[in-house]
Order: structure tokens, then sequence, then C-alpha cells
DNA sequence: TCTTTATGTCGTAAACATACGACACGAAAT
DNA sequence: ATTTCGTGTCGTATGTTTACGACATAAAGA
């Protein structure tokens, strides 16, 4: 990469892309529908939950992490994952202005 | 990449994550709000409107044109770009889908 | 104490994404 | 006829993602 010339693009649009890369894997799909279905915080259940190596599942964990959609706050000897609800709604708001700012006309 | 596991998730879930992959890149989106404000169906005026190189455009086309979500057909001796728009209803319609059944409950 | 379990970090290979210049090519303008 | 324009392809450098094994470590259980 030459350069990084996402800065140039409204800080909007720039989180909205976040939020959606960060839901761009069926894995990290799967993890925060595990994660809202598993009422309790779990933690390496995930793991069994979901179908891919554990180092995997970890580094989609963080990549979740990264964007802030999840916590992942220590809580005893066990670690707690969880929805981050805050931006789970504010991404909720984003697509859905963006997707009523967009109207595609069907023109060819 | 040691293997694609990818096939092992609902397909749902992948349609999910590849319309998600397809706008996570604020110049994707920014080419989509491009095509749906310009009602008529451009070409390479597209590469004008984002501040990114011609070639750079093109490929970002190439990502959306790959996720269908646009379409971009010759019409004549130009390209006329627009967006499909029951791919971009499927889209709406998936992430709908797949926000209600995500509540988020903080419990950490 | 020794082992197992839960958790995490590090390294690494392969694939993919991002950005762009250089070149090609046909149609339109000069 | 020659140039320019719109379009596209190819190559290529660099960075990021995905997947996972190997190792580390601290607490729980035998």
């Amino acid at each position: 990469m030459i350069s990084n010339k996402s800065e140039i693009f409204p800080a909007e649009q720039q989180q909205a892309a976040v939020y959606a890369k960060a839901i761009s894997h069926p894995a990290r799909i799967a993890i925060l529908r595990f994660l809202a279905e598993s009422k309790v915080c779990i933690t390496g259940d995930i793991t069994d939950a979901i179908p891919l190596g554990r180092t995997t599942v970890l580094q989609h964990l963080q990549v979740l992490k990264d964007s802030e959609l999840i916590t992942g706050d220590i809580d005893g000897k066990r670690v707690c994952y969880c929805i981050n609800s805050d931006r789970y709604d504010e991404m909720k708001q984003l697509f859905d202005e963006l997707l009523k700012k967009i109207n595609p006309i069907n023109c060819c």
C-alpha cells in the first residue's frame, strides 16, 4: 500500500466501513450470534461453538474487540466476552442511515 | 490460509458476510452513494468523484461487481455502472434480519 | 507436587486487499 | 492520419487477514 487515503472520507462512512469489516466474516457473525444467544458471558466455550481452531477464534474475537463491538473483560479467572450494546446500536443506526441514503434505481 | 473453512457456516451468514465485505471500505460506500445520487448511470465520472487513482477506483468497482451489488454493463461505448437493486434489497433484508437476531445484553 | 484446563502470546505461511503506474485498444475529435 | 479520451488489463509493491501450531502461564484438581 503506497498510502492510506482512508482519512479523506467522511467519518460516518469510515465508521460504517469499520463495522462492516468487523462483520465481514461468517465466523465473526457466528460469534456475535453465539454471544447474543448465550445470555451468560462465556469464554472459551466460544471455541467449542465455532468450527475453527482456538487461536483463530481468539483472533476473530480480537478483531471484534478492535471494532469495539464486543468487550472481553477479565472476570476473576475467566474472560467474559460480551456484545457492547452501545456500539452495536451505533452500528445498527449507521447501517440504517446508510442503507436509507442509498436508493437504488435500476437504470440499465 | 491453510484452508477455507467458510463453507461450514450457514449460507445466510455467509451471504451477509459477503455484502458486509463489499461495503467494508469507505471508498466503496462512497461509490455506492455516488451511484445512488447520480440518477444517471455514469462511467468514469466516478473516478473524478472519488479521491483515489483511476485504477484503484476500477478495482473497488470490481469488488462491488463481484458481490453483485452493482452491475457494469457496456452501454454503447460507455460503461454503465449502477446499483443492482435486487441484490441491494437482499443485503438490506439480510442485515435487518441479522441485526434483529442479535440482541445485545450488557452483562459485564 | 504434578497434571490438566483456561487463557493468552508469538511466529508464520498462504491468501487477499489496497493502491497505483504502465500499457493496450477502439472510438471520437482534430 | 494522428491525437485524445474512455475504458480496461497486467504487473507489482506493500499491507492486512486468516488460519493454526508451538509455547507460556496461572489457577484448579488429582
